[in-house]
DNA sequence: CTGAAGTTTCAGTATTTTCTGAAAGTTTAA
DNA sequence: TTAAACTTTCAGAAAATACTGAAACTTCAG
């Protein structure tokens, strides 16, 4: 119910957010008919919700032997999840925006007014810029290594005035 | 009109996503009406945005001398303002959801798939406070030094490495 | 006080989004 | 090739959300 309740906060329905839920919360694989009646939705409706899970590549399709009918689990442990809907949710929220404000940036101004505003996208479009890239590298590093980086928390920043130090010498 | 598309994604609705982009864009202080206007909207509904936009503290309200009229512009920085939709998005989307997993995570498991259940739910705990009070700490950090630290990149892991070495010694 | 100039509220309406269920489509065992 | 056992699609219904505008409220100059 709760994943309900936040799955419009995180992006998607309810009813997905619902079946999403679930398939984590639930150790064996279910078909699209237990899912329906888990959860008291129409058959119809569990369709549509897989489909948007799989296009975030948040669930998994398998098959049982003697078995006609399909069944789904999440796909990835809970780490790759994360990383899958944060990158998602990047290409949907900030992506768009940063294209348009690239195209945006192109046009010469043609008065003060327009001047001042391309000013203020080009501030948003250079803050966006660096935290998507960021974000984008921290990705790449092993799960292990972001994982030391984040308990070092804080931390880091006398980690990097020591490197500043040493390089000095 | 792209901030009013955006909006929903970015957590408000259209009309307040274009309220407020109007506001970056515009460098004097808009009243309701001008605003009202700008966006052909209703009085009323401005109302409502600002109010909105008010509990994510993202505008400022200011008066003319000789003017009744509450004048809007928006708080603070670009910086400011990325720090602070980032953290009214936290309280919004991640601190429910980790409170509801703590109060389940003390609930005894009463079979086995309530043993799975929970594991999972262990571990989504874990990394989102992980997550949560890694950004916590990268906010306190001076907006330079977190420019310099991202600037760095997947760079920061030699960093440490280097760090691992020393202490080693 | 008074009333002009403003702001907020909220019931009702319009719009958007989600959900259902029946029909159409797909797959495969025999 | 058939038909049973599924899945997907999509038009229309239901539910949720956003918007309007008129009435109520607030503030303050005179």
């Amino acid at each position: 119910m709760h994943c309900g309740e936040m799955g419009s906060r995180w992006g998607f329905n309810r009813t997905v957010g619902q079946m999403y839920g679930l398939l984590i919360i639930h150790e064996e694989p279910l078909s699209a008919m237990q899912i329906s009646e888990a959860l008291n939705i129409s058959r119809g409706n569990v369709s549509m919700g897989i489909k948007e899970l799989q296009s975030w590549r948040l669930v998994q399709v398998q098959h049982k032997p003697k078995d006609r009918k399909e069944y789904y689990s999440p796909a990835g442990s809970i780490w790759e999840m994360a990383t899958r809907v944060f990158e998602e949710r990047r290409k949907r929220e900030v992506d768009p925006t940063l294209s348009l404000l690239r195209d945006n940036l192109l046009d010469e101004p043609a008065n003060q007014k327009e001047q001042y505003a391309q000013k203020q996208m080009h501030e948003i479009h250079d803050l966006l810029e660096t935290v998507t890239h960021w974000a984008g590298e921290l990705q790449s590093m092993s799960p292990e290594k972001l994982n030391t980086l984040m308990k070092l928390g804080a931390g880091v920043s006398k980690v990097i005035n020591l490197k500043d130090k040493l390089i000095s010498k």
